[in-house]
RNA sequence: GCGGAAGUGGCGGAAUUGGCAGACGCGCAGGACUUAGGAUCCUGUGGCCGAAAGGCCGUGUGGGUUCAAAUCCCACCUUCCGCACCA
């Protein structure tokens, strides 16, 4: 017999899918249609086990939607642009494009090693001008309808970077590619797209997400985007009535309880405000003091600072005079820069008062009939919801119509409005790097900022160029490409030398694949209309926020370009959990990583396949375990003599797989292997339709072997096309996640088609039903004996049966049977006392 | 601090609708085959008591609902994730 020889085996089906183009799809209008998709990797050199897991989910997917009949889309490309790539080019002298080149082909290698179901025509690389011109027509269009301009502004600067990140691109104050790193405030002239103008849109078209998406991914979006429903208010100042400084509040309802204002310290009306006064050099002094203390996020236990500026403004409702403080807790960056400080009802305004002295005045009672509050008897703010009191023509309103009426009648008496605003901030693209995407701008000093024409797409990147890793534009240096003609007065010219943030490259990558070679359009809509939205989209948590919020808003913008006409590209998402060595996730600068090439090596991919699903749900972290992978290729060694054991003698025999039990006459062991059969079948179907636990199929395909080495030498008591049947559906079942021994095993069973295209089995409940139960007979919900029953027994016969077991009289014994519970086919419980 | 997820044998995990907790795999123990086994096949394997039959205990902790709870409710502990002076 021979022996499974994996190495052999999938080098030969890879041979023969590449050959025939097993994995070429084309649309098919009128054909059902399934788009799955891996998050596009970055090429940083050797794929290890860590990259593999979302593949072989995807992988499995795609091989079972197949073998459902669906007309499956499933690409990969690189995301080859970014800073890596300068970084090798300083450290080893060799050119970005060439390093890039020769990790994707690298990684691409080890993708086809792994035999994944990819449309290898299909692929992309962002670095190349035939996609990036796609990047730069992009921009162009958001240009010309406002979507992207370029502003002076404070930007976060990553100093190991030597580069601006966007503020999605901020972690804990620190870099996301460097978490130790803080991140510096700069000023710059930067590119920006206006991802604001889509803030309602980004959070209305969740809804449209709730049921696909991760709720955690929705959360974290939601909190990003931050959308806040309040008032803005003008406060007067106090004897100068023709000056006033606004705040943005969400609780206009306690106004009548503000007993100061608060300015952030770097507030540009700071300044004048103490310019008049006596003690101006103590106020200079004090502020100056503040401006150093103004809290960074990652010291948020620092203590609130603060000073009196020696100056009021009127509380435009209540007539007061209140205080102006400046305070080291404001953000000047947020809302206005200044709030009302309403200690009673604000937990930060209440510590802040609390420290300095200020007053406290209560104008919300809780509603329901909670205990009143009083300002002498607090212990921290109340901010909830509830009465007004002490607030003027609003005393005795709910806060929820204060809230409206108050908002609205501001705006009457000219000193407000209602606003809404946002903490999502416009997306800074503008990057001082080299290997990305030249931003297609043009500056002249006769016609000011000219875009480049869609006729000289694409702007190349130039090959020669020195990169120094110092903060400036490398582009820069480069005459050839800085100096040009302007489009509109043919005068001389200079280009824009900032590249794209990378990000841009893949937000809209997916739309690509469908049309990947048009050079016309970034796609062709067509195209897209029949592959979109995404069916399934899989990758790390990693990108709840920058990648698919950047995603769904290029969407929108194409949405309103009319390049299509979904509002959202992807329907369901998944994260999949990290593979771990030691507890921690594998990672090439931890030095942990299991090489994915090694795996295929010494055990076959299909082994490093199965084990991947096998050893954890996908969405869990699954630790690498070098005895876990053994077990798995024990499994395939297992499979492979089971069916070589019956392949001579099955192979000239037709298979038959009865339906329904009426028209075979089975013997036991034909209805035991059947009953398994279909039993699993439907374990495995519903795992990949309903659960997306994959570890529980791998287990109950493992339990279908299990019942065949049970009763062999199952040739004696079962005829070979029921054999032939049931290894067949086995082989099947095993397909999307051992692709190269199913195919190979199919094969043995005298089948030339191949398996890839066959349909999945029909599940048969018929064949899948047991019509014998063992019953658990409890006393008192405690196990004390076992009956059987034959399927369709009345539940009287059952506790007849029940009690009729010997093994219970001792539990029943003077004692009065107050109730029997019947669960049909499992259970009966009699209740006694 | 707020929000979310999780906590089950020696280990990874299973239990899909409240119905025998521990499927499947690893590890471990024993056996068969064998010159040999780190191959393969078979058996056993939550803890405690017991020769066995069987009994008691057991899903982070404490309470509750129920004939019946890993599963539902309340409180708490631990771990992980997200948000964090966002007015």
């Amino acid at each position: 017999m021979a022996d499974y020889d994996p190495q052999e085996i999938e080098r030969k089906w890879q041979k023969l899918w590449e050959e025939s183009g097993e994995f070429d799809t084309e649309a098919a209008p009128g054909r059902p249609k399934y788009y799955v998709l891996e998050m596009l990797p970055y090429p940083s050199g050797t794929l290890h086990m860590g990259h593999m897991r979302n593949y072989t989910i995807g992988d499995a997917v795609a091989r079972y939607k197949r073998m459902r009949g669906l007309n499956v889309l499933h690409p990969l490309g690189w995301d080859s642009f970014g800073l890596p790539a300068e970084n090798a080019a300083l450290q080893h002298n060799i050119h970005p494009r060439e390093w890039t080149n020769s990790n994707i082909a690298q990684m691409k290698a080890v993708c086809r090693r792994f035999g994944f179901s990819y449309d290898w025509r299909r692929e992309i690389s962002t670095c190349e001008p035939e996609y990036y011109r796609w990047n730069q027509w992009f921009f162009l269009r958001m240009y010309k309808r406002g979507l992207a301009y370029r502003k002076l502004s404070r930007v976060n600067w990553c100093p190991k970077c030597q580069t601006v990140l966007a503020n999605e691109q901020v972690v804990d104050g620190c870099c996301w590619r460097h978490d130790t790193t803080p991140v510096e405030s700069k000023s710059l002239e930067q590119w920006f797209l206006r991802i604001t103008a889509y803030s309602d849109a980004l959070l209305d078209d969740m809804k449209q997400l709730e049921d696909g998406w991760p709720e955690r991914v929705l959360t974290m979006q939601r909190n990003w985007i931050g959308k806040s429903v309040g008032a803005r208010v003008r406060f007067r100042l106090a004897g100068d009535p023709e000056r006033s400084i606004e705040v943005f509040t969400t609780r206009i309802d306690t106004i009548y309880g503000a007993t100061a204002l608060f300015l952030a310290p770097d507030h540009p009306l700071l300044p004048g405000l103490f310019a008049e006064q006596a003690d101006r050099a103590r106020l200079e002094g004090e502020w100056n003091e503040l401006r150093r203390n103004i809290l960074r996020p990652a010291e948020l236990s620092a203590e609130k600072m603060g000073f009196f500026t020696g100056r009021y403004v009127e509380n435009p409702f209540s007539g007061d005079q209140m205080p102006i403080w400046a305070a080291n807790f404001v953000l000047s960056e947020y809302g206005t820069g200044a709030v009302m400080c309403v200690p009673a009802h604000d937990q930060r305004d209440f510590e802040f008062c609390r420290k300095y002295g200020l007053p406290v005045k209560v104008v919300i009672q809780p509603a329901g009939g909670e205990a009143p509050i009083s300002a002498e008897g607090l212990e921290a703010a109340s901010s909830g919801y509830g009465i007004l009191v002490d607030s003027g023509p609003y005393s005795g309103l709910s806060s929820g119509q204060a809230l409206e009426r108050m908002s609205a009648d501001s705006r009457e008496r000219g000193f407000g409005r209602p606003e809404t605003i946002f903490r999502l901030r416009d997306w800074g693209i503008s990057r001082q790097r080299y290997w990305g995407t030249p931003i297609p701008i043009i500056y002249c000093e006769k016609c000011g900022t000219v875009p480049v024409p869609d006729d000289q797409l694409p702007v190349r990147l130039p090959d020669k160029v020195e990169i120094t890793g110092r903060g400036s534009s490398p582009l820069a240096g480069v005459p050839e490409f800085v100096n040009t003609r302007c489009p509109q007065c043919g005068g001389a010219a200079r280009r824009e030398t900032d590249t794209m943030d990378t990000f841009v490259d893949s937000s809209w990558y997916f739309y690509r694949y469908t049309d990947p070679h048009n050079r016309q359009a970034p796609y062709d809509p067509a195209a897209v209309a029949y592959w979109f939205p995404i069916d399934q989209y899989i990758g790390g948590i990693e990108h709840a926020i920058l990648h698919l919020i950047y995603s769904r808003f290029f969407c929108k913008v194409m949405r309103d370009l009319g390049l299509v006409t979904h509002d959202e590209p992807v329907m369901r998402l998944f994260s999949q959990g990290m593979v771990q060595k030691g507890g921690v996730a594998m990672s090439k600068s931890r030095g942990n990583v299991v090489p994915a090439m090694d795996v295929a090596e010494r055990y076959g991919c299909d082994t490093g396949r199965v084990y991947m699903l096998f050893a954890a749900p996908p969405e869990k972290d699954l630790e690498w375990s070098e005895q876990g992978i053994e077990g798995c290729s024990r499994f395939l060694h297992r499979v492979f003599r089971l069916v070589e054991r019956h392949a001579e003698r099955l192979r000239p025999v037709p298979s038959e797989n009865p339906h329904g039990l009426a028209a075979a006459s089975l013997t036991d062991t034909e209805r035991a292997l059947l009953r398994k059969t279909h039993q699993t079948l439907k374990r495995v179907t519903d795992d990949f339709e309903i659960r997306w636990h994959f570890n529980t199929s791998v287990a109950a395909i493992m339990e279908l072997v299990n019942e065949f080495y049970g009763r062999e030498p199952v040739e004696e008591n079962a005829r070979p096309e029921i054999i032939k049947g049931c290894l067949e559906h086995l082989i099947q079942m095993l397909a999307p996640f051992a692709p190269h021994l199913a195919e190979e095993l199919w094969e043995t069973l005298g089948h030339h088609g191949r398996l890839g295209q066959a349909a999945w089995p029909a599940f048969d409940p018929e064949l899948a039903s047991e019509d014998e139960f063992q019953i658990v007979v409890q006393v008192n919900g405690r196990v004390r004996g076992h009956v059987l029953a034959t399927a369709g027994l009345p539940d009287e016969e059952v506790v007849r049966r029940a009690l009729a077991d010997p093994k219970l009289a001792p539990f029943l014994e003077n004692k009065k049977v107050v109730k029997t519970v019947v669960v049909p086919n499992r259970l009966v419980n009699v209740v006694v006392r």
